[in-house]
DNA sequence: TAATTATGGATATAATATATCCGAATTAAA
DNA sequence: TTTAATTCGGATATATTATATCCATAATTA
């Protein structure tokens, strides 16, 4: 059971994203610089969250990312799906049919039982991240920032998004 | 996001072994043999079953596995942690300290908003898992067996397990 | 037109999951 | 005491997935 880093990346390239003023955008190089990650793997999980439309991606000299709505209906759950796919983490194989005992068609209407409780446990984590929108993470992270970052956070805003006007 | 399928495997043999008479245990090729899986590759998961304490086994001549303790007091998360480790599936690389706005080791006396935010999730997940006992499973596979297939699990157990007496 | 940027595909490598086998230790029965 | 049966741990092999990079192409703006 493990989720790929390309989840954490998205997260925070998003919690970056979100940090913008309205019509500004994010080139791939700049968030890549942000983060401290390499930008060609980067850009994976960046067109990542664009097929799932969570952001919108801009060619062109003054192009980029930025988000393609307000953070705060965009949740952790949004960015992890579109990464990591919504297929159930718990794949049933139907050992139940299996075998000198193996239970008859009829007895497989309803899905295996251990496979439900999974599927079950699978909401319980899915619903947690959905309770989690952008502007949570952003809203505790300026909570312990100290004043001197906040301040470098916006200047480097400034000098690195493109369409400001 | 994905589950070994070894926890699949490992959640049907101990619904097995829980039907099983006091005192009687059933061998490793009995037990792929009811499943109707590779008996080698069972044996990997039966011995983390064994170092988690989930079963107890027994070698030689009537050896095999038995539950090492009430089926009601097994969970699903029980098998599930035996077989994937309690590390929690999100790994969070504190990105929030690269780049040249990377918040000082004074920010960051809290864990990661995002790390946290998974880590609660997680939580769920794990607690969804523990509030199913064997037991559950053993009961609701029971309600919807055929008669026929009840008599037939019985003789196989009656003929293939060991020790009883 | 020229420069800049994201896209998609192809590719390479590392890590993990899946699967099997074998010798050693253990145990009960003959 | 011997023999047969059984689990255990390690070693190994293969398949699948994750991670990471590169390049040609399309799109966009100055």
């Amino acid at each position: 059971m493990k989720i790929g880093k390309g989840v954490e990346w998205a997260a925070h390239a998003c919690a970056i994203l979100a940090l913008l003023p309205q019509d500004a955008a994010l080139s791939r190089d700049a968030l890549a610089e942000y983060l401290g990650v390499p930008a060609p793997y980067l850009a994976k999980q960046l067109q990542a969250l664009s097929r799932a439309n969570l952001v919108i991606t801009q060619r062109g000299v003054t192009g980029g990312y930025r988000l393609a709505r307000d953070a705060g209906s965009i949740s952790l759950w949004d960015i992890t799906a579109a990464l990591e796919g919504t297929q159930p983490s718990f794949r049933c194989t139907e050992i139940r049919r299996n075998g000198p005992c193996g239970a008859s068609p009829g007895e497989c209407r309803r899905p295996c039982d251990i496979a439900a409780a999974f599927q079950h446990a699978e909401m319980a984590f899915r619903d947690a991240l959905s309770a989690v929108p952008l502007t949570d993470i952003m809203y505790k992270a300026t909570a312990v920032a100290f004043e001197d970052r906040k301040g470098r956070i916006r200047d480097w805003i400034e000098q690195n998004a493109t369409g400001m006007r």
